[in-house]
DNA sequence: CTAACTGCAAAAGGTTTGCAATGAG
DNA sequence: CTCATTGCAAACCTTTTGCAGTTAG
């Protein structure tokens, strides 16, 4: 139970504080694997203390943001993705037709992140893309319906 | 006035028909440098001709996506961003900080989609890409902030 | 003609905000 | 004590939908 003593820490150097209703929106997100949606953390939140609210959900998500604990992934039609920011930052290739979600490994984006800095300084915040296409499968489909 | 004779035909074989919100609204995005959203689509067309509902801007994006003219780019906090699918399909990095637009050469791309193809036979569909990060001067002032 | 399209109004998400009460430090 | 945080309810904003009337082909 004092795995965020640390964060605590954290948040009161920055003039905030520390509440059973953050510590518990943290387990739900840190202890998910992958996505989640802020509807979803409630839900987890409130089988445990069924006395949080969304906008309190959604105000802790957002300083969770800003300390740098988790990403927000946009995803076309539907609810704002959020997801803890481990060591091992990946990315995702979405097909747009079944909804497959393939992991890539986490240097699969190291060659943009290179180019960018190296020809623009920019400085990609590349922790976890979402990419769009067509899956194999989804891809040989199309190729058949074309060609009949 | 006769350039979107070819989509009218298009149009026609999908069984869709060309009226002059079509056109109105295809012309206030393809005559439109960079993103637009629906409200600003909305609002130029309207300053041609007031009785074209919002609902009618939205509907005609939609086909227009199916149709693959144009292309939709999610961005955090706001409305969904439109633009016109052309030849030299680009890519952007975005800064978090400031906003600041760079614009990114069409085969930016090209190693990821190359990867992701030959690795998993996923078709990557970038055809118009958002990357999001701090751009050179809001970096260089985030590194003078923490050294302080 | 007739099916696609439109405007209107209303609904449907998802997310944010104002406010009085609560509680962490 | 004090001020950040919370729950509640209501507002907000973008996008979608149902429907009856209109119009392209």
């Amino acid at each position: 139970m004092s795995c965020y003593q640390h964060f605590t820490q954290e948040l009161r150097q920055a003039g905030l504080r520390m509440t059973p209703q953050r510590l518990m929106i943290m387990d739900a997100v840190f202890h998910h694997d992958g996505h989640i949606t802020a509807e979803d953390v409630h839900a987890k939140v409130q089988a445990e203390y069924p006395y949080v609210d969304l906008s309190t959900v959604y105000r802790t998500l957002q300083v969770l943001r800003e300390q740098g604990l988790v990403v927000e992934l946009q995803v076309p039609a539907g609810a704002t993705q959020y997801e803890a920011v481990l060591d091992d930052c990946h990315h995702h290739a979405i097909c747009q037709r079944c909804g497959k979600m393939l992991e890539l490994k986490p240097d699969a984006l190291d060659p943009i992140r290179k180019q960018l800095l190296e020809r623009h300084g920019f400085r990609a915040e590349l922790t976890h893309m979402a990419i769009f296409g067509l899956c194999q499968a989804c891809a040989q489909a199309d190729e058949e319906i074309k060609e009949a």
